[in-house]
DNA sequence: GTCTATACTTCGATAGAC
DNA sequence: GTCTATCGAAGTATAGAC
């Protein structure tokens, strides 16, 4: 047997999050999800159950993964300084390697977490916990300003999620001829905004530099 | 004449505002927009003719508003480091006082645009337009660092859109008992952002204070 | 596990009287 | 300008054969 062919489920959540992300959960269609994955729309029930327990699944799935590399970082044998740029990139990876990251974040905040049980909602907490842990144990070294933990997790997220969510958006405007910009890429914006937070949240200089 | 009962396009708009932010272009329901504002669906229809017009026309609305009072702050005669601090502010004013804008933002980012004409774009870019002017600005009279403005741009607003806009979704978690945090309130929220942009756009210090 | 055909519902939009 | 009644298009979900 050369090809399996178990693979229904996979293709499934795979569409599942470009139709979603693209379109929203009132905005995506079974139809096209089922096709998109080439599958008729009565497999994908039999897998899946429905359309919503389909959305809670490929939540589920996105945010426990996202969780995961955040973690990784969070119990690193880092200095805090560092693992807080550290988060920058990795939230810029997690974007580069399942793009519809953003628009489903943006989409549930949006949503107030309406079609979310409780173990999805959980999922998304862990990440401002995994950041607040950060800055927390950073202030606590004198290594970091002290600041708010979910403040820290507002700073370094949505700044990245807003902008690497926004490129259709963008392109909209480009096409409308409406927009200025010298296009910044998302390796400057990653370079920057690693910048930007260090600044941010660094510790007052109480030892002053030596003149 | 006590009452001109002129009312009936606002009260629409209003409707739509409420149930587009919470729902979404493709979950917001036309009935229940037109209930909202105790309007029957053949009076909104005859206003502003379908959906999607209806919709552009609070987008239309919403972003020029903001955008008014955004190029308020950045043609006040303060110093561009004020400016900045002030342009935190005045997002969260606005927030304030359209509890919507931050619902609809995210969505039309997560959208694509998608549903918008030339118009209601070019609304919606004159607000990463405004904010950079005051960076370029602050940046070339050197009380700025020199950051991209687009950059500048997502991380003032980004931060604040999506904390406030969270409000709903951060409800959900405590229903659920998973949220941890020792509320954040918007008004310490709004303090320490503004201290956090005020680090992360400072000029690097030239001359040294006096020790 | 897989597919076709279809039941049932909801929603955007309009016709047409007042 | 205002309202009631309704059409027609989609859309989720399932029945039932293979």
């Amino acid at each position: 047997m050369p090809r399996p062919a178990r693979v229904s489920p996979d293709r499934i959540l795979a569409a599942a999050a470009a139709e979603f992300s693209a379109r929203g959960y009132a905005g995506a269609r079974v139809d096209r999800i089922a096709r998109r994955a080439r599958v008729n729309k009565a497999m994908l029930y039999y897998h899946f159950g429905s359309k919503q327990a389909l959305y809670r699944a490929l939540l589920l799935d996105t945010f426990t993964a996202a969780a995961a590399r955040l973690r990784e970082v969070a119990s690193a044998p880092l200095p805090p300084e560092q693992k807080l740029e550290q988060l920058v990139t990795t939230v810029s990876a997690i974007v580069a390697e399942r793009a519809h990251f953003p628009a489903i974040m943006l989409r549930e905040v949006a949503e107030g977490g309406t079609h979310l049980d409780k173990d999805t909602l959980a999922a998304m907490a862990a990440l401002p916990a995994i950041v607040g842990q950060v800055v927390m144990e950073g202030a606590q070294k004198g290594a970091l300003r002290r600041v708010h933990p979910v403040l820290a997790y507002f700073t370094i997220f949505a700044p990245i999620v807003l902008y690497l969510g926004g490129a259709p958006i963008r392109r909209a405007l480009a096409t409308h001829g409406l927009v200025d910009l010298t296009e910044l890429t998302p390796e400057l914006f990653e370079r920057e905004m690693r910048a930007s937070i260090r600044r941010a949240f660094a510790a007052p200089a109480v030892t002053e530099r030596r003149s």
